[in-house]
DNA sequence: AAAGTTACTGACATAGATGTCAGCAACTAA
DNA sequence: TTAGTTGCTGACATCTATGTCAGTAACTTT
């Protein structure tokens, strides 16, 4: 038997998806700015002229990876406000785990920190990111505060304070996986319960 | 009187500031990758080619730029330690004001932006940043805490968590201000207020 | 099985950034 | 003033990424 491999796949409906996984590895190990249909096409198996038969540009494919992540962003959304019935702390650790899931995963984190690197040249789409995903999930975790004020177990001071403070950490630390991961570890579920105490407790010794 | 503008001018010990602070303005708007010597070199009001005698290339300038930041933060680390005498709240309140001002400034914030962005591409100089930089000022912050505990000003509990928690809003803030600034301001005193009362109080309602 | 459709590809042309180098202009010293 | 030094520049060659297009191979239909 010869078993000669195929040269050539006709792939139409996979076709989008399996670039954009592989445009995920390419921003990912490279950078935005220094990623190359012609680096993505590899990765994909496929020849970098196939590329424009989907997509224009390289921006255009990570406008549909964002464009992708609303429907992500309201299932979390959803998943905080499903069971919010707990004490403030447990609820609130459950908000932060399906955040952190999210942000720590390969996709947020690498949309995450494209954005930083070539978000001033792209403007629409911070747009886009701030209202669709951003904003609903902040939304989500202020009316978790508000909850806990109404409850009573939250003070009061706490509801003029902006919100991004009480998220910040997920951030940094999605981001610092992405940096400073392999020289410099980052215990993950530590740092996650830590920020969890920060938020509940603070560091203050209680009386 | 003629008054012809010099054509050219002839500054050896200038030029090298110059280019870095052309060079700054051009990685913030564009971000590093789509920045070119031809753009740093029309910001700076040179040719070109003149960047060349001072920098190989956009890495090298950036690196020199970095380099230059560690006795910045060498102050900065000098400016924690001093007057650490007063309560927790207090000091922590000035430390985090000196880690605003580093990351809020154009310098500052362009670095840790241009990181996120290149960092995968360029790991000695994350390497650097960490060693010189980021661990320098983790360590001061440690020291802190520590006294804080040592005082009985704050619960033991803490000695075990990532010290990078307590300053991650801080970066958030940072990027933030280079990202979503113009359409979602942030109150940057605000923030760092919040920031100061979710480290030391938390937000559970104290008995 | 033959004709028709189309997903895919290699080859070409273009644009933009890089790096080099000989020559010029600005400064210095005598 | 003049000769010497050197910081600076424009022009050239190279290299890399982009975008187009006609042709080919794989699939569909009849």
């Amino acid at each position: 038997m010869t078993n000669t491999a195929p040269t050539r796949k006709r792939r139409k409906d996979d076709r989008p998806g399996e670039i954009i996984t592989a445009a995920f590895r390419e921003f990912d190990e490279k950078g935005f700015g220094r990623s190359t249909m012609a680096g993505i096409a590899e990765r994909a198996g496929i020849s970098r002229t196939t590329i424009y038969l989907y997509y224009d540009t390289k921006e255009a494919i990570f406008e549909a990876a964002i464009r992708g992540s609303v429907e992500v962003t309201i299932d979390i959304v959803a998943g905080m406000a499903k069971d919010a019935n707990g004490d403030f702390r447990t609820v609130f650790a459950r908000a932060i785990d399906l955040i952190y899931a999210r942000l720590v995963s390969d996709e947020g984190g690498v949309i995450l920190k494209t954005l930083v690197a070539e978000g001033s040249a792209m403007p629409d789409l911070i747009l886009f990111y701030r209202q669709e995903i951003l904003s609903k999930g902040e939304a989500a975790i202020r009316a978790l505060i508000e909850r806990g004020i109404i409850n009573g177990e939250l003070s009061v001071a706490c509801r003029g304070d902006d919100v991004r403070v009480f998220v910040a950490p997920a951030i940094f630390a999605a981001l610092w996986l992405r940096i400073f991961h392999k020289i410099d570890p980052l215990d993950i579920n530590a740092f996650k319960e830590a920020h969890v105490r920060l938020v509940t407790d603070g560091l203050l010794a209680r009386p």
